[in-house]
Formats: C-alpha cells, sequence, structure tokens
DNA sequence: CTTTTCGAAATGGTATACCAGAATCATGCC
DNA sequence: GGCATGATTCTGGTATACCATTTCGAAAAG
C-alpha cells in the first residue's frame, strides 16, 4: 500500500497486486463491474494475464466470478464477514498456539520489536502505516508457528478481510486496548505460555467481531 | 471418480476436474511435469483453459507452480502433509461444534441416513466408494455449521489431502474404529453435545495423522 | 404511454500466433 | 576423457483475433 503509480505491471501477480489496492482502498467499489477489456487497456496489458489477476483475486474472494458476465467486486453480507472473521479466528488461534511451541528465539525478538515499533508509531504515525504494522505483527506470530499451510490459509483470509478489518478499525482505534493485547501476546510468546496467549488473542479477536459487527450496522458497504 | 474418458472438457473447471482425476488416482504420478501443450491437446483443447485449470489445481495445491517452469505435481513432504492435516483438523473441529450448535434437524437426519449407508456398505461395498462416502459425511458435518467460507477451505484442504488419506485409508482400514467414531459423531449430534463431537473427532483425526505417518514411514510418494 | 421485440454493441470464452527465457545436447577446448 | 560453451529446441508468458452469449436501447405494436 504504497507505491503510488508504478509502470506497466508485467506478471499477472503483480497485475493482480495493482487491482487488490484499488479494491481494498475503495477505488473499485464493492458491487462494481471488472470488465477485462476496460481494465487491461487502462493497465497496459493484455486481456490474458488480467484475465489470471481477477482469478487470483476470485480465489481470494475479492472478486466474485460469473458465468458469462462480467465479474464483481466482492461485497459480502454482515453474517458472510462474521463468518470468515470466525474462520480466522480458529486460525490465528491456532497459529498462536503453534508459536508458543515452535517459535525460534529469533522470531520472538523480532515479534517484540515490532510490537515495540507499533507502539511508538501509534500516536503520531500514519493510520494506514500502523494497521499494517498490525497486521504484519498477526502474520509474523502465525508464521512463527512454522505451519506452512496454515500460514498460507491465514495469509488468504488476512486478505480478503484487509478492507472490512481497515474501514473497522478507523472508526474507532481502540488503541488502548490493542496495543495491550500486543504486549500481552508478546509477553505469552516469550514464556512459551499458550494459555495465557489463548487470552489474549481471544481478547483481539473479539475485538475484531465487534468492529465488524458496529461497521455493518452503521451501514457499511 | 467414476466417468471413465469423457468427451473434450470444454470448460476450465470440467478440465480441472479431469487432470484432478488423474492426479489422484495416479495417472499423474507426484512430481511429473504437466506441459500445456501436450495435455492441451490430449485433451483436444487449446492452452488457454487449459492453463486456467492449471491454475485452478495450482490453487487447491495439487500441482506446484514455476515460474518460467513446468508446473509439478505436487509431492509433499511428509512435514508438509502433517501440517496440512493438522489445519485441516482444526476446521473440521471448528466444524463439528458449529454443527452441533446449528445444524437442522433435516441435515441430521441425511447425516444419520449416510453413516448407516457407510456402515451397510462398508464390509462388501467398493473401497473407493466407501472412501468417498467417508469423505462425503465429513464435507456435511461442517457444511451443517453453516459457515460458508469454512466450508469452503475444509473443502479445499479436503480436496489436497484427497490422494494421501486414500492411499492411507487402503492400507489398512481401521474399520470398527472408523465406524465406531462415525456413530459417536452422529450420536453426538444429534443430542447437541459439542464436548462429545469434539472428542469423536479427535480420535477420528488422531487416526488420520496416524495413517499419513505410517504412509510415510513405508516410503510412501 | 407502456410493453414487447428485434438487432446492434458489448463482453466473456476460446483458439492461435508470437516472444523470451530455460533446458538440453552437440561441439570444441583444456 | 572431462568440462565449459554455444546453438537448437522446448516451454511458459503474452498479445491478438475470433466466436457465442448476453445486454440494452430503439422502434414498433398494443
Amino acid at each position: 500500500m504504497s507505491d503510488p503509480a508504478p509502470g506497466p505491471a508485467t506478471f499477472p501477480a503483480a497485475i493482480a497486486a495493482r487491482l487488490r489496492r484499488e479494491i481494498l482502498t475503495g477505488a473499485l467499489p464493492p458491487g462494481s463491474p471488472v470488465k477485462e477489456r476496460d481494465h487491461a487497456e487502462r493497465l497496459g496489458v493484455s486481456r490474458t494475464p488480467l484475465r489470471e489477476a481477477v482469478r487470483i483475486l476470485a480465489k481470494e474472494g475479492l472478486v466474485t466470478l460469473r458465468p458469462l458476465r462480467s465479474p464483481l467486486v466482492a461485497d459480502p453480507t454482515r453474517d458472510e464477514a462474521l463468518d470468515e472473521v470466525a474462520v480466522l479466528r480458529q486460525l490465528e488461534l491456532f497459529g498462536g498456539e503453534l508459536a508458543c511451541r515452535n517459535a525460534t528465539a529469533e522470531e520472538i525478538a523480532v515479534i517484540a520489536r515490532l510490537s515495540e515499533t507499533v507502539e511508538r508509531d501509534h500516536a503520531g504515525g500514519d493510520p494506514v502505516e500502523v494497521f499494517d504494522l498490525d497486521m504484519q505483527m498477526h502474520r509474523l506470530i502465525v508464521a512463527a508457528g512454522h505451519n506452512a499451510a496454515l500460514a498460507r490459509t491465514h495469509g488468504e483470509y488476512l486478505a480478503r478481510l484487509w478492507r472490512i478489518r481497515f474501514m473497522s478499525a478507523r472508526q474507532r482505534t481502540d488503541a488502548d486496548r490493542v496495543l495491550a493485547d500486543h504486549r500481552g501476546m508478546v509477553a505469552a510468546l516469550a514464556a512459551r505460555d499458550t494459555g495465557a496467549m489463548r487470552r489474549h488473542m481471544e481478547s483481539h479477536l473479539d475485538a475484531l467481531v465487534r468492529n465488524v459487527e458496529r461497521h455493518f450496522a452503521e451501514g457499511g458497504a
């Protein structure tokens, strides 16, 4: 979420990254069609790689495919979003448990440093930047569990929920409690205390559920 | 796993289904390259849809993509497979818990009927058929949890682990304990007893872990 | 004025031609 | 004889042309 307008993206993954950014920032609003020719011309690329990029985004759940029709930018309902949060919760709790068991000292140190960075930059830093750091921390914790399949699937859910998380988080930051959760998670990880880790992660994830519910209650798109 | 040699598959999903079957049955052994031109000609289809089919299989984890190289039929190591089983375990346990809470009476009845079918056909029936029914039962239980995201992700893991599960199950059936687990799961579901459900599913999934470990210990491919 | 119908434009799906990088093998040098 | 090196062949990546279906507006019937 930093590059402004890079040159013509050549690989499908790069095209997907660009479209993903446009979707997540709202430049491509939910429900809008993703027409192959239009976006291909706009991005200075052929239909073939753009088509593949759309498929990548579809697999991530950011766009929904319709046979013989234009794909649409995904527009999950409240219940669908909560279902995804529920799965994310299970994946992340499992990741935390594995991290307590398998994380190396270096990984713990990196996570602790990142937590401090978030805490330091929280007040003055760019909210988007802080939000990305927060997500990166969760990703690192799961990665520290040393289960590649879990890390991959967890990453997919994070990507799919990025926009909702972002729009939920910017409404009310809950800054103090979020930071307290982070501190608790880092401490639990350092102590390899799976019970404490689970408690702090549950607190964190419960807050996410509340944020999402409030987001939709306030007519979020 | 029934159609012998259908006519030219026209849609990518159909092509993917055919390739999937060939991979899971071992016709395309793990590690073998999936060359676009060869298979496109063999299946009487162009490279474009076949390419998309390969991407579908890649997302399912059945083939691994390499930049500028032929994709390979996936050949997971023991640890990778066990990692995936561990995630499947979490997903399935969560599905069982949700099923106890959200399943309708009709869904419970369907699952109970299927369990009886498996039990009846187990002795004489085709092993492949029985295996598919077993997997279908797990799929139905998770689906009864009424969490679409969970069902989708769980289905992906089932597909990815199909071959290993199949080759593990055919070695030693563990028939009696498997059927006992099924009965226990159905009973727990009917009683909406999440604790009992979890215990029986854990028994089932522990057996799966043992099967996979034995499969690799015996030099499984 | 509303509704239906027909046709032109648009759009996704597929086939094919072309391009760039990689693998392979023959050849020549050490 | 072994190894580096080069050209040929093969393979995935991309662009483009063609086709089938859908869509949507205009025109005509009610």
